[in-house]
DNA sequence: CAGTGGTCTAGACCACCGA
DNA sequence: CGGTGGTCTAGACCACTGG
């Protein structure tokens, strides 16, 4: 029975998925339940089931029990961010990744970092700010604040060799993350640094992690907006 | 048996994710085998091979036939971008969504558009210029070309009924997009209808749907930078 | 009520991996 | 080779929906 290449699920998902593609049935129209199915593919039920299961889990379609199953609006088509390593992300595209430190230093949380990093105010915490250039040209500005229970390494790291990212990726599995994007203008220092003038809008992500218990890191990410953009892909 | 509020499956997803959540077990650290979650919850090996399944699509874990169920990696923690129509996402945050007119037309295409949507260049396209406001202030530019051949009834649209969003998801579910987000300088007309100053930074997402055959539109979504922001969430 | 999906079982055969 | 996951079946009981 199962010596076919494509396993049965992923047939009755390909025919289904088509159905949906061309238009033959449009959102709300009913889609072939599992009995139905069973017999049209002579399948059993629990194939069926699976079939329509994770096309429910991918949002293509919509199921209620003792309804049915019906195709989706195909309202949420969605993309997904990543958080990746800024010297995987350059060296993929066949550049050099080379960084330069600005600070490495242990200081006070002041009461917004403590906040986010959920320590008390004047806790210790690791602060580094790196620029990060890909063949030569500043594309990164990065502002990061770590806490010291989550990577204790941190500082010991040498951040020409290994990013932040990396470091917490490898160190701090993390868990949870949220981010905001929005666009600035560069202050002075960001500016200098990145090669930029004042009046150039720049994109900032903010971004927080966490790592199990321990919120791990917040930092923010200074992008040239002439230099970079931030791309991506919907799939249905 | 499945008297339980909770499927069983779904209590062996929990009992994993917390041993990963806890740091018991570390990314690359073996995960029980679907035999021994038999034995050990007392289920058959189809709904260990569920949970273990689920968990694997999530990315949680990696499953290698004949090696074994592994913590993955924690690397790639998503997030979903969604295609929200603005009407909907202003008026979820309990505040009014309007909007201004300031072109319903049909043109040629140029070569950008034209290629863009698949079409010869001097081709008839819809072109709407839209500026959306959340409680009467600005909050988006909407410069976008429709494919005809898509959304046939889109000039029709009362756009300060239905924001053009809305008509082509309910008209041409897309199945398909890519964007890009970048930080730019307003033109003299965005920043006019905007009513912010030319040295205001702005968010720029460039969009491009499909819907089945057909490119279904291309937009340029222009975000005052100090009112809007792009946030989310990032779940393991 | 009949039909639907939600879950579960106890088997089964297979392909693959590592020792 | 034994253990692993990948797939599949033929039944089962249940909860829910709709007419």
């Amino acid at each position: 029975m199962q010596k076919d290449v494509v396993p049965a699920y992923e047939q009755v998902k390909a025919w289904v998925r088509q159905h949906i593609a061309r238009g033959d049935w449009k959102p709300g129209d009913p889609v072939p339940s599992e009995s139905a199915l069973m017999e049209q593919f002579g399948i059993s039920r629990m194939t069926a089931n699976r079939a329509l299961r994770e096309l429910a889990a991918e949002g293509l379609v919509t199921r209620v029990q003792g309804s049915g199953t019906k195709v989706a609006q195909l309202h949420r088509i969605s993309s997904q961010l990543v958080i990746r390593d800024i010297h995987e992300e350059v060296a993929e595209r066949g550049h050099v990744h080379t960084t330069r430190i600005l600070e490495v230093t242990e200081e006070k949380a002041g009461p917004a970092v403590a906040e986010s990093l959920g320590l008390r105010k004047g806790a210790r915490v690791f602060h580094t700010i790196l620029v990060h250039m890909e063949n030569g040209v500043p594309i990164q500005y990065e502002d990061r604040y770590v806490n010291p229970a989550a990577a204790p390494d941190y500082l010991n790291t040498d951040f020409t060799q290994t990013s932040p990212t990396l470091h917490l990726l490898q160190h701090a599995p993390l868990t949870e993350a949220s981010y905001s994007i929005e666009a600035c203008l560069p202050n002075e220092v960001e500016a200098r640094e990145l090669g930029i003038r004042r009046g150039e809008p720049c994109l900032v992500m903010m971004r927080r992690t966490v790592s199990g218990a321990h919120a791990a890191s917040v930092a923010r990410l200074v992008y040239p907006g002439a230099r970079y953009s931030i791309a991506g892909q919907f799939q249905a």
